[in-house]
DNA sequence: AGAACTGTTCGATAGCGGTCGAACAGTTGG
DNA sequence: CCAACTGTTCGACCGCTATCGAACAGTTCT
């Protein structure tokens, strides 16, 4: 039996290759755990902590995303001191879902040309 | 102002164009749905019945999923006396969110040689 | 016309998930 | 050591949606 879930500094993190497409869409058919990922994208890894995202939800609501999103391999989160640094697994995820990831990203952007 | 849906022999239809990601997203979310989406591709156009799907549900919840995928613009439906013959509207939908309608429908695959 | 069939609509219900404030836990800096 | 800060956990609440049976509307066939 494969490993579903493993442990980066106490956090529990789930491997992009064991996520079901059901997970997959219910993690981003929400605005603000898209949000989070777009955000992170347009960063270096590891160069935002949790409080820094402008997110329109409490801090609590806000936990409760980024907690889905690593239990959907969409994140990794390592801890620096009393805060949380994350990283968008990009590859990874775009490797078990080609596409989908690409398509939350272009969300922001200005509509193509027509 | 563009048009938001057009009528299909009196069926609201929406044009793939149409479609926020959220919807999208939110549309296949649901198993039930891609397993029509699954059901659908694997068919000529317009060669399935709504009644014919192998579904888990009742007759008033399938009517239900059939309206959301066509409010979706994922599915184009026409009358046939008193049945109702369905196609995926697999081009436009892809040109809309390409990548999308490839992982629903390689969710039934046999998992990839590893 | 009437029976049989297909699909939709209508309430009503149940459960899940997003939301919040408050309390908590860990870490750092004064 | 204690105040301040960051993020998680805990209940509780609420709205949305999937679900159902029953009633309805159209169509076809006899």
């Amino acid at each position: 039996m494969a490993t579903k879930s493993r442990r980066v500094l106490g956090l529990r993190h789930t491997d992009p290759g064991e996520v079901s497409l059901q997970e997959a869409l219910e993690a981003l058919a929400d605005p603000v755990r898209r949000s989070i990922v777009r955000t992170l994208a347009g960063e270096a890894d590891f160069a935002r902590t949790c409080g820094t995202f402008d997110l329109a939800v409490s801090k609590a609501t806000a936990s409760h995303h980024f907690a889905v999103l690593r239990a959907t391999g969409l994140l990794e989160q390592v801890d620096q001191g009393p805060r949380r640094l994350n990283r968008l697994r990009r590859a990874e995820f775009d490797a078990r879902f080609p596409g989908l990831l690409a398509l939350v990203l272009a969300e922001g952007e200005p509509a193509a040309t027509h």
